[in-house]
DNA sequence: CTGAAAGCGCTTACAG
DNA sequence: CTGAAAGCGCTTACAG
């Protein structure tokens, strides 16, 4: 169907405008050296250029500056349990992607040895840099420093850096929890409970209790163990307060599902959230949105970390610097953590 | 950092091998006609390919086939809440690519602006054709079509063929609420409502019923209004059954925040779910495994629909011809329609 | 059965 | 201030 003749070249403009291929090429992109050009000619390409439809063979610019125009994206997925961050990593990523015109070479794995086997090829020749993110194994670390050594720009999204000059686009999980935390304090709340799971996230409670003075009544922190981030660890958690007598009037959780547990178990239990309890949970998953009360929620900001990784991946391709990053968790407020006075 | 000549062509190989260029290319690419080479000749070009690490350069390609190995997918994301649809699309589109060496130029969008003007610059020459999916707003129609006729390979993901002539995935909404009430049937539910959203959900529902003899009480459809697929939805259908005494003993909602509406609402007014009551939700949410019951719910198999859109699209770009598909849809079996038997 | 040559569309020294 | 020419790495008629 489509005739190849059908889109216009430099070529084609040139002969239109009356100019050579390599000035149309110079003034299209901006690069005309320390000299100039005759700002009428300089408007006459630009002009046909636009008349004529004109847009680059991205294929062909590839060809000669040995830039690819894409940048690969590797996300270990083992373990995600809804949390969004494949999702939302994405759409950042996506929208970076868009802005400035490149393609993306995406990859999913779940399992270890697919990762690193994809680690191991990816960088031959079809990308301009690699993105990496998602569960991190130990193992993973040699593979990934091993990419960059061989010459491709990688950027990470981890909490934190792996290794010093792997860029990286982190996020303080210990502020995050510290600001789930305070939240519930400045809503009135006296006696403020976790469940530890992720030990930055349990420091960060620690410290905003710390920093306001209040002692932590050890059964307040009950450790999730092997239920790790379910919803399970918030039922065994509110039955143990419950059993104890210690049930704190808040409740940071260390997940989202944590909070969806704490919240069914508290209300079967006769315990008002947020009247009686004041619970926030962690991701901001999409469920937070929607079921009632609704969750208060830290938003590990996923997309914007997309954007941000994109941006400076490309950075590094062009031979700029890049170095670490932390993006700024946030706390969405939703119904679980409501005082009267809102 | 990346030495340029550190990447083999197939002169490389050629000056390696004692051939020429022409017979690297025709050998690695198994394109010898109807002519053979020698076997011992085939095989000292492939081997010195891979011992060379020779990747074949893909804009160099492109340049001269005119092909881009990019496929552009636009996804209209308007009203979607964390169904999951545009994740799991992704990741059917993704492993597809892979398995086909193609680069995505992805795209997502909330407004139908951003999705026409998107759709209007996409097949400007960096693609090889085009998914879309997503939300369909009538006057999206057109616009879709228009891109197909100036050339570019176009597949849909929609419920239904948008255009005898645009290719689609689509998937049986009817059928898949048909499942749904089925299995509430056959797990000994005598009575079974939905909430109706979704037209042809509804009709599946109505089938259902009416293949296996059961008149259906007005009450027992309960329309959701402005409040469509949400949350709301369901206390508020739960809310009237109570009221008026028509509660079913089987509900086949029409999406996951409905059955989680339904559910929660339902043990607040001291009914259980599964035993006294069974439910099923629409969307197979990440969060329908993680809460308690976990939720019995229907799947749109959205991973193997993006996988086959993927295939579709490549095929019409080499001018192979496609025709409409229709995915299963997966009913997922879980605890809220559990019955004593299971 | 194998090879020489043209050309895809672009950018970039280099020359004037 | 502007242009001619080379060349990126590949594929594909065409010739032998």
């Amino acid at each position: 169907m489509q005739k190849p003749s059908a889109r216009p070249s430099l070529k084609n403009i040139a002969e239109e405008a009356n100019v050579s291929v390599s000035l149309v090429s110079k003034v299209l992109n901006d690069r005309l050296g320390n000299t100039g050009v005759t700002e009428v000619i300089a408007e006459k390409i630009r002009t046909t250029a636009k008349e004529l439809g004109y847009r680059k063979n991205l294929s062909a610019e590839s060809l000669r500056t040995g830039r690819h125009n894409a940048i690969g994206v590797l996300i270990h997925r083992h373990g995600e349990s809804g949390s969004g961050l494949t999702g939302n990593i994405v759409l950042g990523i996506t929208e970076a992607a868009r802005e400035h015109n490149q393609k993306l070479i995406l990859n999913f794995f779940e399992r270890d040895d697919e990762f690193i086997e994809m680690s191991e090829t990816a960088h031959r020749g079809m990308m301009d840099g690699l993105i990496i993110g998602g569960a991190l194994h130990p193992d993973l670390k040699n593979h990934i420093f091993s990419i960059q050594k061989q010459g491709l720009p990688v950027v990470t999204i981890f909490d934190q850096p792996i290794h010093p000059k792997i860029v990286n686009v982190g996020m303080d999980q210990k502020l995050a929890q510290e600001m789930a935390t305070l939240h519930l304090l400045d809503q009135g709340c006296k006696s403020v409970g976790t469940l530890s799971t992720h030990p930055e996230r349990t420091r960060g409670y620690q410290k905003a209790m710390k920093d306001r003075g209040i002692p932590i009544h050890p059964n307040w922190i009950q450790d999730t163990g092997a239920l790790r981030y379910t919803y399970q660890a918030g039922e065994a958690a509110v039955k143990n307060w419950l059993s104890s007598d210690t049930l704190p009037d808040g409740i940071a959780a260390q997940s989202d599902a944590h909070a969806m547990g704490i919240i069914n178990s508290l209300h079967a239990g006769g315990v008002k959230v947020p009247e009686q309890v004041k619970v926030t949970g962690f991701d901001n998953s999409a469920f937070c949105e929607y079921v009632r009360p609704t969750i208060t929620s830290v938003s590990q900001v996923h997309e914007q970390r997309g954007k941000r990784t994109m941006e400076m991946v490309l950075d590094l391709s062009k031979g700029k610097n890049a170095v670490h990053e932390e993006v700024q968790p946030e706390l969405i407020l939703r119904g679980s953590s409501r005082s009267p006075k809102d």
